[in-house]
RNA sequence: GGCCCCAUCGUCUAUCGGUUAGGACACGACCCUUUCAAGGUCGGGAGACGGGUUCGACUCCCGUUGGGGCUACCA
């Protein structure tokens, strides 16, 4: 019988969603979903000093965002500190940990001696001096000395087949005899983490490649603690262009920054999904139920990537066609709302309108800021030129002016209100000035949108219906008689 | 310093012993075109180095170098 697969993420609410974080448990979501298995999420609150409720929901905002559900309720870790403690007492009086009774005091002695020494020094503790007699230690415990559990490392060699890495391996001499509850009666994250693994159920520990060194910690944690070992997949970690770890100073790198600048939830998934991980071949745009289909466990890479901006927003213009124009509407709608280019209300009664306006422009946008910025002539009535453009398509004001009137004129006189017209009208104008349609068709695109960029000008008369345009057209001849 | 992980174009990657080492982003050129975007064609661009193993290595092994991570009574 093989049981569905039970994954979890477990970030620390110390911050917003990293990019790195949502990559993780982008790849947790996809393979619990792949195979039927169980989500969950537990919030690694037990650093009080660092950890915020305000993180904790941009956690929960970011996961959301990006559509990644967990099954069953949050954990929170710190509600579990008990059972943590109960733990470390378990392995206390089964003899795979001591009693540390060094003080706080002597602590901060032994980490000034070590800091003194430079970096690439680390304080190594003496089992010989700290693990006193078990008589000592208890007659210790009982007069209420406080002190702190540590585990003891046993001889030999820890090791575990990495789902990424195959077999990874390490001396057991070379993992320190390490706390596992503070004076304090505190867990310290190694035990509360398997401890939590364990009450969890989880079958699957998919995680950053930081934490291969926690690993023969943990696994001794399990051994000693009796509970089965659940396979583990070390994922490798994401680099800025500058090859260094991905943070703060690379620019944005909460998936919420990525959110504002106009990335869709698809596009993220997308992107994060080939760091980290190849489908094989050469497929790359994929969209959510794609991914699941295609993810796996044997595609994991092990080498560290570097996430490239440039091609997330590419990305995103590709997913920006590919979608359904539906999907579309409903991402570039609060962003248009946000932009006060149109209140909630006026959007449901002009949206089949604007569902056309976002058909054209989502083609040449590759975010939804650029829809945004593109839709403004459309969505205003005080249409501001872009002044490259001007400089571009009105060189000469008086002759644009001049053109600007015919063209208004021949619109005024269309017959009907359809492609096939303005294209016979415009362009017999455009012949009967001797020019090429170009040269036509680009001041008079300025003078509707004032911009240099826009759908194909028939398109662009016909969103803006015969009125607006003639008003548009008037004014920019106004604005055109004033420089003249 | 010690331990562990990693190593194909600038970047993301394909290749699972035999390929002119393929694709994508970015870059350059051209085509299409009323602009832009998209699309199309073409171009430059990679197996870090040194040893093995093998008829044959990007691919397997060892070493070197380089990069990364960990080395807390942080997570």
């Amino acid at each position: 019988m093989t049981d569905t697969p039970r994954l979890r993420f477990a970030p620390s609410p110390t911050g917003y969603l990293h990019v790195g974080g949502a990559r993780t448990a982008l790849f947790n979501w996809l393979y619990a979903r792949k195979m039927g298995g169980q989500f969950l999420l537990r919030i690694e609150d037990t650093d009080k000093a660092r950890s915020t409720d305000e993180s904790t929901r941009a956690i929960f905002e970011g996961l959301l965002w990006l559509g990644l559900d967990w099954d069953e309720e949050v954990v929170y870790q710190g509600a579990h500190v008990e059972r943590h403690a109960a733990d470390a007492q378990r392995l206390l009086a089964s003899g795979h940990a001591y009693a540390d009774f060094t003080t706080q005091e002597e602590l901060a002695a032994q980490r000034s001696v070590v800091e003194a020494k430079g970096p690439g020094h680390a304080f190594r503790v003496d089992r010989a001096k700290v693990d006193l007699p078990a008589a000592e230690a208890q007659a210790r415990i009982a007069r209420g000395e406080p002190y702190a559990i540590r585990f003891r490392v046993p001889d030999g060699t820890t090791e575990w087949p990495d789902l990424v890495h195959g077999r990874i391996a390490f001396p057991n001499k070379d993992v320190e005899d390490f706390i596992i509850l503070r004076s304090d009666g505190t867990p310290v994250y190694n035990l509360a983490v398997v401890s939590d693994d364990i009450a969890m159920g989880i079958t699957l520990v998919m995680r950053g490649d930081d934490h291969i060194s926690n690993t023969p910690k943990q696994i001794l944690l399990y051994r000693a603690l009796g509970a089965t070992l659940p396979t583990f997949a070390h994922l490798p970690m994401i680099h800025g262009t500058d090859g260094k770890k991905l943070s703060k100073r690379h620019g944005a790198t909460a998936v919420a920054d990525w959110q504002h600048e106009g990335i869709l939830p698809s596009t993220m998934n997308n992107f994060l999904s080939l760091l980290g991980w190849s489908p094989g071949g050469d497929i790359e745009v994929m969209m959510r139920d794609e991914l699941i289909e295609r993810f796996g466990v044997d595609g994991l890479l092990k080498k560290a990537a570097v996430f490239d901006p440039k091609k997330l927003e590419w990305m995103n213009g590709q997913h920006l066609s590919r979608l359904p124009l539906d999907e579309v509407v409903l991402r570039t709608r609060p962003a248009l709302v946000a932009a006060g280019l149109v209140s909630d209300a006026a959007f449901d009664e002009r949206h089949e309108w604007l569902a056309k306006l976002l058909d054209l422009l989502r083609v040449r946008a590759r975010t939804i800021d650029d829809i945004v910025r593109q839709a403004t002539p459309y969505l205003r009535d005080d249409i501001t030129y872009d002044p490259d453009a001007v400089a571009k398509q009105w060189k000469d004001p008086a002759q644009t002016r001049e053109l600007l009137i015919a063209a208004a004129a021949s619109i005024e006189a269309m017959p009907a209100w359809t492609a096939e017209a303005m294209e016979s009208s415009l362009r017999a104008l455009a012949e009967s000035k001797g020019m090429q349609a170009g040269k036509l068709f680009q001041p008079l695109r300025v003078a509707l949108t004032g911009l240099g960029v826009s759908p194909g000008i028939f398109e662009v008369l016909d969103l803006l219906g015969k009125d607006r345009s003639l008003a548009r057209i008037r004014a920019a001849v106004a604005t055109l008689g004033q420089t003249t």
